[in-house]
RNA sequence: GGGCGGUUAGCUCAGCGGUUAGAGCACUGCGUUGACAUCGCAGGGGUCACAGGUUCAAUUCCUGUACCGCCCACCA
C-alpha cells in the first residue's frame, strides 16, 4: 500500500459495495423519495408489488421481481411521474399454517392440543418475526417501494376488502355455499382448489375386478386403477351403443363382501374401448362418477374419513389406510376368483401443492365463487386490449384458461386465514352474511349465533390486492388516483392463481380493471437450468450473493440477458461480471476526479471547441440513449441494460478516456466537461437498474455539475432523452477511422510478437480520412505504440521493394515495415484468404444484382446499398490483389 | 389428449426478413509505476437442430420432423 499522494482523492481501487449501499438507502428514505405526491394534473405510474408469503426469507425468484419492478419504478419516477410502487406481504394461508404446524410438530404438539386461539398467535409471532425479515431484504435489495402504504394481507383495511367483496358476490348470487365434490387434502384436512392440485405422472396399475351378476349366473368384469372406491360403488355403467352389453343394461351386481346391489346402467359418457368397456361408478369418489351421479340420479356413498382412512360404510374394511384397503380388497377378490388380471397404467395422480400428499376426492360442503359469470368479462378485458400481456403468446394461455374455466371453491378447513364472513343462527339456522360482525341473527334476532369456522383461500384476498391496498371499498383518494395500476409485473407460474383472479375480483368490485399491462417474468435456475431447490441443494443465496458482489451486480446479473417470459440460468460467475460492471463504472469515476482535482477549472469551460471524439462519444451516447428509452417502452430491460454496457465499457472507457488520458497527459484539460457530463448521464441511464453505485458517484459528481436545477439525488434526477441535434455522422465516421487505424497497427504488434514497450514505425494511406488521420496521429503513436506515424494520401505512397506488412482496411492502407520480420509466406496466406473471401461475397452481390427479380422488387435503398458494397468489395479485392503481386 | 416454449460459439443466453450472426463467461498469446488484473491488447471458436415452403432475399416468417422442457385436461 503506498502512501497517500497529497491532492489525490482517498478511494479504494475497487467498489466496496457494503460501504455505500446502506448509506444511500437510508437517505433516499429519509427523503421521502419513494412516496408519492398525489399531482392531479399527471398521470401516475403504479405497481403494486406482488406480497411473498410470509413463509420465510426471500429467494432469487423474489429478487428478480424486484429487480424488475425496481427499474420501471425509478425510471418512471426519474421521467418526472408521481410513482408509487406499493409493498406488502401474504399472509399466504396454508403455507404457513404447514410451517407453523412443523414447527409445532418439532415440539411434539399439533394444533388441535393447543387449540385455535393459542395457535393463531403461534403465526402472528412467526409472522411478524417473518414480515421483518422480509422487508429488511427489500430494503438491502434497494427497492424504492413506499414503506409508508406498506399492507399486508389480513390488515384491517385489506380483511374489510375481503369481507366486502364476498358479501357483494354473495348478494349477487356469484357466492354459494354446495355440497360438492372437491379436492380433499387429507394431510392437511381441507379443501383445495382445482389449481392447487398438481398432477403428476404416476406408474400404477389397472385391476380387472368382477361383479357378480345379482339376478342370474356369470358377471361383469369393471376395470379401475383404484379398486379400494368399489366400496362407494352405486352402479356400474356401459356405452348404450356397445353391443356387449346391451342386454345388461337395468340389470343388477352384486358388490364382493359387502353384497351392496347396484344397476348397470348406461351413459353415453363410457368409452367403449377403455378397459372392458365397463366402468364402476364411484359418485362420492370420483370426478366423473359424481357428474353421472348427477343425472342418473344415483345415491352417493362416502366411505372415508377426512384422514382417507375408510369410514364404517367400508363395512369389514373399516378404519383402514386407503392403501391397506387396497391390498385387501385385492386378496379378497383375487380368493374369490373375482380378480381378472392386473395390467400396468401409468396414469396422472393428483398431489397437494403444499404438502405432496395424494389428493382425495371428497363430497363435502363448501364456499364456491361462480367464476363464469366473472370469467367473461376477464376475457373482455384482454381480448379488447385493455389489459396488455407480455409476452404475448400468455395471452392465448389465460384465455384458454378463462374461457374453461370451472366454479372457485373458496373455502378452507384452516385456523390460519380470512374467517368466512357468515353467521349461523344456532335457533334459526338462518345464515347471516355481513361485512360488520353481527351480535344477532338476521332473521329471528336470537344472539345465539356462531361464525363459520373456516377461512378463505388465500388467494381470495390475493385477488383484491390490487384495490384493497389502495383502500377500497372506500372511495378514497388513492384508489381515484393510482387506480387501475400500471403494471403488475409477476412470475408466469401465477398466471392463474393470482394475475386471472385479480382481474376478475378487480373489475367485479371497481368496474375497472385493476391494471393495464401484464409483465411475467421467467423462473430463476441453476446453471444446469434446473430448478433451484433447497432438496437439489443448488440455491444461490441472495443476501449472501449481495454481500459477496454488491447488490447491483446481483440486479444486473438477474436482469440481463434475458427476455419476458423467459427461464434465467444463474450462476455465481453471471454474477460476477456483474460486479466486475460496477467495478469499471467505479474506477472510471476515479479517474475522472482525480483529472478534476488535478484541474478544478477545466470543468468550468462549457463554450468552446469540440473535438471529433467528444463529438463522437455525445453522437454515440446520444444514440445510446435513444435506444435505451425505446427498449424500455418495450419492457425489453436486458437488451437496454446490454446497450448500456458495451456503450460504457466498449466506447467511454475503451476509447474516450483513453483519448483523454493522453490529451490530460499532454496538460487538455478541456475533454474534462465532457468527461463528466458523459459519465453522470450514462450513471443516470443505468440507474433504474444499478441504483447504489450510480448514487455513490453521481454524489461524489455533483459539485461539478452545473448547479441550476440540480437535484439532491440521483432518484430523482431526469432520465436522459436523446438529442437528435447531437448525432454527428462525420465524428462516427471519424473516430470509426482513427479507431480502425490503431486497431489494425495493434493487431500486427500481436501478430509479429513486438514487445510491448516497442515502438514501431508505419504509414497510413486515406484519402477521405488523411486529414483526421494526421491530426489524430500522435493519439493512435500512444494507443498503439507506433512511432512514427505518417499520414498522406493513396496516391503518395511510393512503390517500394521493401516487404512489408498492408492491412487494407475500409477507407485507408496500413503499411508496416517489419524491417526483414516480415513473415512473406504468412502475409501471402493471409491475404489470399481475404481476397477469397472478398471474392465470394463480390460474386454473391453480383448474382444478386443480376437478378432481376431483385433489382425490380426489392427497395430501391437496398438495392442501393448492395450496389454500394459490390463497389467496395471490388475496391477492396484490387487492392488486396495489388498488394499480393507487391509482395513478390 | 390439447397447447406452449426451447434447439444459435465449449457453457449460459441475446438478437434478427437485407454487410462478414453478437455478449458474458471459458479458452489461447502478449502485457502490471499512475481508473480498473474485478484490468488491458490481440486471437481461436458457429452449416443459427433437421426437412420442406413463402420471398428478390430466411438463422429470422410458415409447415412438418426429431430431441429437451413446461402448462392444461374427468379415459375409469
Amino acid at each position: 500500500m503506498s502512501a497517500k499522494e497529497p491532492g489525490q482523492t482517498e478511494t479504494p481501487k475497487a467498489y466496496e459495495p457494503a460501504r455505500v449501499e446502506g448509506k444511500w438507502y437510508r437517505f433516499w428514505v429519509e427523503r421521502g423519495y419513494f412516496t408519492p405526491k398525489i399531482e392531479p394534473g399527471k398521470s401516475p405510474f403504479v405497481i403494486i408489488m406482488p406480497p411473498p408469503n410470509v413463509t420465510g426469507e426471500l429467494h432469487l425468484g423474489h429478487f428478480l421481481t424486484i429487480a424488475l419492478e425496481d427499474a420501471m419504478t425509478r425510471w418512471h419516477r426519474m421521467k418526472g411521474e408521481p410513482t408509487l410502487w406499493l409493498p406488502g406481504t401474504d399472509h399466504a394461508g396454508i403455507a404457513t399454517q404447514v410451517i407453523v404446524e412443523q414447527q409445532l410438530a418439532k415440539k411434539g404438539l399439533d394444533r388441535k392440543h393447543i387449540g385455535r386461539e393459542k395457535f393463531e398467535e403461534q403465526v402472528w409471532a412467526w409472522v411478524r418475526q417473518c414480515r421483518q425479515t422480509i422487508n429488511l431484504q427489500h430494503q438491502r435489495f434497494g427497492a424504492s417501494c413506499d414503506w409508508t402504504r406498506e399492507r399486508f394481507t389480513l390488515d384491517d383495511g385489506p380483511a374489510r376488502a375481503v369481507r366486502s367483496a364476498f358479501v357483494r358476490l354473495y348478494n349477487k348470487g356469484l357466492i354459494y355455499r354446495g355440497e360438492r365434490l372437491i379436492n380433499w387434502c387429507p394431510r392437511c384436512l381441507t379443501a383445495i382448489s382445482d389449481l392447487e392440485v398438481q398432477h403428476q405422472e404416476l406408474k400404477g396399475h389397472l385391476y380387472y375386478m368382477r361383479y357378480p351378476l345379482a339376478e342370474s349366473d356369470g358377471f361383469v368384469t369393471v376395470a379401475t386403477t383404484r379398486p379400494e372406491t368399489y366400496l362407494g360403488d352405486t352402479a356400474v355403467a356401459v356405452n348404450p351403443a356397445d353391443q356387449r352389453y346391451v342386454g345388461l343394461i337395468g340389470k343388477k351386481v352384486v358388490l364382493p363382501v359387502i353384497n351392496r346391489v347396484i344397476p348397470i346402467i348406461a351413459d353415453s359418457a363410457v368409452d367403449s374401448s377403455f378397459g372392458t368397456g365397463a366402468v364402476k361408478i364411484t359418485p362420492a369418489h370420483d370426478p366423473v362418477d359424481f357428474e353421472m351421479a348427477g343425472r342418473q340420479h344415483l345415491p352417493l356413498v362416502n366411505i372415508m374419513n377426512p384422514d382417507a382412512t375408510l369410514n364404517e360404510n367400508a363395512g369389514p374394511y373399516a378404519s383402514m389406510g386407503r392403501e391397506a384397503a387396497r391390498k385387501k380388497i385385492l386378496e379378497d377378490f383375487e380368493k374369490a376368483g373375482l380378480l381378472e388380471k392386473i395390467t400396468d397404467h401409468v396414469h396422472m395422480v393428483g398431489h397437494c401443492d403444499r404438502c405432496r400428499t395424494v389428493v382425495e376426492p371428497r363430497v363435502s360442503k363448501q364456499w364456491f365463487v361462480n367464476t363464469p359469470p366473472l370469467a367473461a368479462r376477464a376475457i373482455e378485458a384482454v381480448t379488447s386490449g385493455r389489459i396488455i400481456i407480455i409476452p404475448e403468446r400468455f395471452t392465448r394461455v389465460y384465455l384458454n384458461w378463462m374461457e374453461n374455466i370451472r366454479d372457485w371453491c373458496i373455502s378452507r378447513q384452516l385456523w390460519w386465514g380470512h374467517r368466512i364472513p357468515v353467521w349461523y343462527c344456532s335457533k334459526c339456522s338462518v345464515m347471516t352474511v355481513s361485512v360488520e360482525t353481527p351480535d344477532k341473527c338476521s332473521k329471528c334476532g336470537s344472539p345465539d349465533i356462531f361464525q363459520d369456522p373456516d377461512v378463505l383461500d388465500t388467494w381470495f384476498s390475493s385477488g383484491l390486492w390490487p384495490h384493497s391496498t389502495l383502500g377500497w371499498p372506500d372511495d378514497t383518494e388513492d384508489l381515484r388516483y393510482f387506480y387501475p395500476t400500471s403494471v403488475m409485473e409477476t412470475g408466469y407460474d401465477i398466471l392463474f392463481f393470482w394475475v386471472a383472479r385479480m382481474i376478475m375480483m378487480g373489475l367485479e368490485d371497481t368496474g375497472d380493471i385493476p391494471f393495464r399491462t401484464v409483465y411475467l417474468h421467467g423462473l430463476v435456475r441453476d446453471e444446469k437450468g434446473d430448478k433451484m431447490s433447497k432438496m437439489r441443494g443448488n440455491v444461490l443465496n441472495p443476501l449472501e450473493m449481495t454481500r459477496k458482489y454488491g447488490t447491483d451486480a446481483l440486479r444486473f446479473a438477474l436482469t440481463t440477458g434475458t427476455s419476458p417470459g423467459n427461464d434465467i440460468s444463474l450462476s455465481q460467475q453471471r454474477i460476477e461480471s456483474g460486479r466486475n460492471f460496477a467495478n469499471k463504472i467505479w474506477n472510471a469515476s476515479r479517474f475522472i476526479l482525480r483529472a478534476i482535482e488535478a484541474n478544478p477549472e477545466a470543468v468550468k469551460t462549457p463554450d468552446r471547441e469540440f473535438t471529433w471524439e467528444d463529438r463522437w462519444i455525445v453522437s454515440r451516447l446520444n444514440r445510446v440513449i435513444g435506444g435505451v428509452n425505446r427498449l424500455l417502452e418495450e419492457y425489453q430491460f436486458g437488451e437496454a441494460e446490454r446497450q448500456i454496457h458495451d456503450f460504457f465499457w466498449g466506447e467511454f472507457c475503451d476509447w474516450y478516456l483513453e483519448i483523454a488520458k493522453l490529451r490530460l497527459r499532454q496538460g487538455q484539460a478541456s475533454c474534462l466537461p465532457v468527461l463528466v457530463s458523459v459519465m453522470e448521464i450514462a450513471l443516470r441511464l443505468l440507474h433504474p437498474f444499478m441504483p447504489f453505485v450510480t448514487e455513490e458517484i453521481w454524489q461524489s459528481l455533483k459539485p461539478y455539475l452545473p448547479p441550476d436545477k440540480l437535484p439532491d439525488s440521483i432518484v430523482i434526477a431526469s432520465y436522459p432523452t436523446a438529442r437528435p441535434e447531437a448525432i454527428d455522422p462525420a465524428a462516427e465516421d471519424n473516430l470509426e477511422a482513427v479507431i480502425q487505424v490503431t486497431r489494425s497497427i495493434r493487431n500486427a504488434r500481436a501478430q509479429y510478437r513486438v514487445p510491448s514497450g516497442k515502438a514501431i514505425a508505419a504509414q497510413v494511406y486515406s484519402d477521405s480520412f488523411a486529414g483526421v488521420l494526421s491530426e489524430y496521429s500522435g493519439i493512435i503513436e500512444s494507443l498503439a505504440v507506433v512511432r512514427p506515424l505518417t499520414v498522406a494520401p493513396r496516391n503518395q505512397r511510393p512503390q517500394t521493394a521493401e516487404k512489408v506488412i498492408v492491412d487494407i482496411l475500409k477507407d485507408a492502407e496500413v503499411v508496416i515495415p517489419m524491417a526483414g520480420m516480415v513473415d512473406i509466406a504468412a502475409e501471402r496466406q493471409r491475404l489470399e484468404k481475404e481476397i477469397q473471401s472478398a471474392g465470394e461475397a463480390i460474386a454473391r452481390l453480383e448474382a444478386r444484382l443480376k437478378d432481376p427479380a431483385f433489382i425490380s422488387q426489392a427497395p430501391a435503398a437496398i438495392v442501393e446499398k448492395e450496389k454500394a458494397r459490390l463497389s467496395e468489395y471490388a475496391d477492396r479485392l484490387a487492392r488486396l490483389k495489388q498488394e499480393l503481386s507487391q509482395l513478390g
